[in-house]
DNA sequence: CAGCTATTATAACCAGGTACTAATAGTATA
DNA sequence: TATACTATTAGTACCTGGTTATAATAGCTG
């Protein structure tokens, strides 16, 4: 062809189009002919070739993404994976942290989300409809960084009507890295509870 | 018309039709056809009069929430807005419960937020390049709803060279809503120190 | 009966595609 | 050099899920 030069190859271009996906999901092919070069239908069979769905199909993922996270918000309301949960009893989930969850200029997880851990598993693991965090005593032994694993523990320590303690340890590894006793109040004796926080969703 | 007892008043279906694509926003006119038993230009002049979008309109909506929600994360980092800061003696910060930060089902704001609001002032108020929470004591003595301001305040209560205890009291209006009290170490005596959490970020 | 609302029908048009067929340019290979 | 193959472009028919406009019909009300 006589202006090759001045285009991509297909792999560069494959590339490209990725990455303009990626940041604009919102793009029609129409734009990417404008921004890429090429006609509309190199457009449409790289995006065939990668897999990638209309603009129509792309929007209708993300809203049903969206969607299905609204209506499973009670899972979601946990932070890390319960693995494991005996309902008044004990539970284990799995956090691992992310780009999101640390300070970038120190890869050192930021404190709040180990411990929405250790809170939200204190919280599933008391079976009652509604549980509410009144105190909590807690201890960041060692600082957790960027990829690694947390593994929280809980163990029910005494179930009264209206309260419970809850011992919550974390881990990487072997390495206990976070230690909190909570009290979560349940909403057996509601009447009573004016402190509270989190409630916990079961479906 | 012949089956006009056998269908729905207008002001019915219109509840009825509003309800149906409340509760599944990726029905088709043509299903609203077949349920509402009535003509598709029936259903579509609903939807008019209604103001409800078309399905492709609602999906945009959709993803576009969900697409601007992941994209203003990196902003969340930040928890509340200091409004005061007297390094090692005192600081005050704003954070105002939006929808992001709270239980739908109760309208209760999840705990770590309230609990990183409080612990992001405690870190921030102490003079040093690195500041690390150690240990907390937490009090959530009320439950703090969406749309309130949590106005927290940090007083430094004695400063040694390695480490700082720092009480923390947030309050929405006069009322204390929640009470904690942090154990900083400081980069200061940093060889010493095991446990950690937080880096303090100062722009 | 006229006038009105509610409903249905019909047709043209649109965006943003898919699916298929075909033509062309350039490159590699026997 | 002829042939095969890839990459690209073009064009057409068709699809979904609508909008917009125009008209016909049913049923009620004053």
């Amino acid at each position: 062809m006589v202006r090759t030069i001045e285009r991509l190859p297909k792999r560069q271009r494959h590339q490209l189009l990725t990455g303009l996906i990626e940041d604009n999901p919102f793009i029609t092919d129409q734009e990417l002919t404008r921004q890429l070069k090429v006609s509309i239908q190199t457009v449409r069979l790289d995006r065939l070739e990668l897999g990638i769905p209309e603009l129509r199909e792309r929007m209708k993922l993300m809203a049903e993404r969206s969607y299905d996270a609204v209506r499973s918000l009670p899972l979601h309301e946990v932070i890390g994976d319960i693995v494991d949960l005996q309902l008044d009893h004990s539970g284990i989930s799995i956090f691992e942290i992310k780009e999101e969850h640390v300070f970038s200029r120190t890869g050192i997880a930021r404190g709040h989300h180990v411990f929405a851990q250790a809170n939200s598993l204190a919280v599933a693991v008391i079976n009652d409809e509604i549980a509410l965090t009144a105190t909590a005593d807690i201890r960041f032994v060692r600082s957790v960084k960027l990829g690694e694993k947390c593994i929280a523990k809980a163990y029910v320590r005494s179930g009264g009507r209206s309260k419970a303690k809850v011992e919550v340890c974390s881990y990487v590894g072997d390495e206990l890295v976070f230690q909190g006793h909570f009290v979560i109040y349940r909403s057996a004796g509601e009447s009573g509870i004016e402190g509270g926080m989190d409630g916990a969703d079961r479906n």
